[in-house]
DNA sequence: CGTCTATTTGAATGTACTCAAAAGCGGTGG
DNA sequence: CCACCGCTTTTGAGTACATTCAAATAGACG
């Protein structure tokens, strides 16, 4: 907990009277490997800050393909938004990588929070000002990078995320099957020894 | 001004005092066919909010090829919101379309602003909120969809901005050039004989 | 009518995908 | 301790989707 409210005051600051109304609106929970914080067709209820562990957000498609549309480690936020703010079925499904510790804000809680701590409307804005902003990057990126790019740009900015999951994700990640992305890395390998 | 007052009172409750404000900020402003509001390596002052005309959102690669992040028309916002906030050099070049009436902020104003009325935090909060989940289902799309299939999606969803535009202009918001828009909707026509 | 820009068409090419099979790797039980 | 199982990664051949380049056609505007 204290480490959250640590990294909340690094958006906003905080009276201690404002800290205990957060917290009282806040829910603790684990989950184990392979479970699932959101599946989609659900609605999605709340939004949830990863403490420790690890989770893959995705969208399965219609031919039953994984499509990994973010990671999150510690201090990120994971969940389907989308549904959150509309109370529709979730597009994305929200699974835990490993034994995953995270904080939840449900959302009538989060409403009454925007209410009782204004700031908190500051604190969000701020978080999701910047997914935007880096969303944007990441479709840009898309277009104008190749495969191969790509990749090693992932492997530049996020290397923790690049060692702690299997290879076939970050393929999805990337958009790109994981027979390709094993070609590119063989490319790659070929190109160091030259 | 009312217009946007109006837009404004869709997402928040305004007393005729913060209208004033509100309005004491910002600028009026209005640009010709070609002009632009923001040019990449600049640093991006302000948000524009589009009142009528019409503008896009590009990167230029190192190729020196166009990629179309977004199109604005009335109602919509543009800028380059990462170089905004970060005050650092814009990435994306944000071109008027045709005679375009805008109204700006300008990032000192806003902050100012945020301060003078909270509600704005909320406003902006929401308008970045959709703006993500927007973006965040493009880049899914683009994943998950073929190019044909955007296509009818993007002309479905924004049939306005279809009409409005060149067909080379869509193509690179569609990620592909312009020559296989060109075969896509010769395919589609011939679909539609048969 | 001529010029400039946008769109279409087609052929050759390239990037990334599919499918199938093999190899690697880690854990578990005999 | 090794054999086996499931899961991940690699490899390769054939294919599909999309690009590039070049040239022709169509439209818009003065």
């Amino acid at each position: 907990m204290d480490k959250f409210l640590q990294y909340l005051s690094r958006y906003i600051n905080l009276t201690d009277h404002e800290k205990t109304i957060i917290e009282s609106r806040l829910k603790h929970r684990n989950y184990l490997k392979g479970q699932y914080i959101v599946q989609s067709g659900d609605i999605c209820k709340c939004h949830s800050y990863v403490v420790s562990g690890k989770v893959r957000t995705f969208y399965l498609d219609d031919n039953g393909t994984e499509h990994i549309v973010m990671f999150g480690i510690e201090n990120w936020w994971a969940g389907d938004l989308g549904s959150m703010i509309t109370q529709k079925p979730a597009d994305f499904n929200v699974q835990c990588l490993e034994h995953t510790k995270v904080i939840q804000i449900y959302y009538e809680k989060l409403e009454q929070l925007y209410e009782e701590v204004p700031k908190m409307e500051r604190f969000f804005r701020l978080i999701i000002q910047n997914a935007y902003v880096n969303t944007q990057k990441r479709l840009v990126r898309n277009y104008s990078m190749t495969a191969k790019e790509r990749y090693l740009l992932f492997c530049d900015e996020y290397p923790e995320i690049t060692q702690r999951v299997p290879q076939y994700m970050i393929a999805s990640y990337l958009g790109i099957t994981k027979e390709f992305l094993s070609h590119i890395r063989n490319q790659i390998a070929k190109e160091a020894k030259s």
